[in-house]
DNA sequence: TATTAACCCTATAATTTTGATAGGCTTTAT
DNA sequence: ATAAAGCCTATCAAAATTATAGGGTTAATA
């Protein structure tokens, strides 16, 4: 499962997207929409801005704006981003990779080879959805 | 990412997979050849046990040994039973379902849309992924 | 039938991760 | 000058995960 802290990611994105015409956007317009903590997601749309997807505008009037096209933010990105692997083990991770400590042998481990698979093909999917097609479903 | 218990699990159950001709196999052998704790691997055979993948033969002589066939053993299963939802959100969940507080309308949510065919997607991949890919990966 | 070895079961402790809050700093419009 | 907004770091609280403890039950066997 998702954290909320990747949930609520995807709902401020999915706002910007929605609001894009209006120039810049409150945080707390954004934590009032969906009853979720003003500081909680600061913390959020900073990390989402650090990491190229927004844009913010400081003072007075000020406020955050996608700055990226939905259709080149793929879910693969800020679940990566926000949550860490996609791979549902360390030793296959492509971003975060780490041995597990219980596997000797990593080259003849049968679940390291399968779990290899699963996040390729997992990532297939993941690369492919985008937040343009959760703007077309809204 | 997996949680340690579904791993341990998927360790134990390669082991017996392998071990298949000789009958029982005592939790103490697994959690040696892995360097796990007997006692939180103990747990994990329980379960496994409960939810019909192990037998058991309790006394002296006695310890565990599979009763399904490693191709009817889909990862799906084992990460559901330890880990629980496979969906990114519990919202698309068909297993463990429940809203999410920070949607006011789920049949208009972009995100639910998106996440409910990334879950049939995922799990097409972890329904077809069972016992027998790992084992024949060793 | 006593002993020993093994799984059974529940409770609880320890640790880690996640979620949330706090508070001052900096920037900018007016 | 003032107020409004994001910036940033630290810290606290809550929840989930991981690990341990300890006695109970069963069965083989001497």
């Amino acid at each position: 499962m998702l954290s909320k802290k990747t949930k609520y990611a995807l709902h401020a994105l999915t706002y910007l997207g929605k609001h894009k015409a209006e120039g810049t956007v409150l945080i707390h317009d954004i934590a009032e929409e969906h009853g979720i903590s003003h500081k909680f997601l600061e913390n959020i749309l900073l990390e989402l801005r650090k990491a190229g997807y927004l844009g913010s505008k400081k003072g007075k009037g000020g406020g955050y704006y996608l700055i990226k096209e939905p259709k080149d933010i793929p879910l693969s990105r800020v679940i990566r981003l926000l949550d860490g692997p996609i791979a549902l083990l360390p030793c296959v991770s492509l971003n975060y990779y780490e041995p597990c400590a219980e596997c000797k042998d990593e080259a003849r481990c049968g679940i390291n080879k399968v779990m290899a698979q699963v996040r390729d093909e997992t990532l297939k999917i993941l690369e492919n959805k985008t937040l343009e097609d959760i703007l077309k479903g809204e």
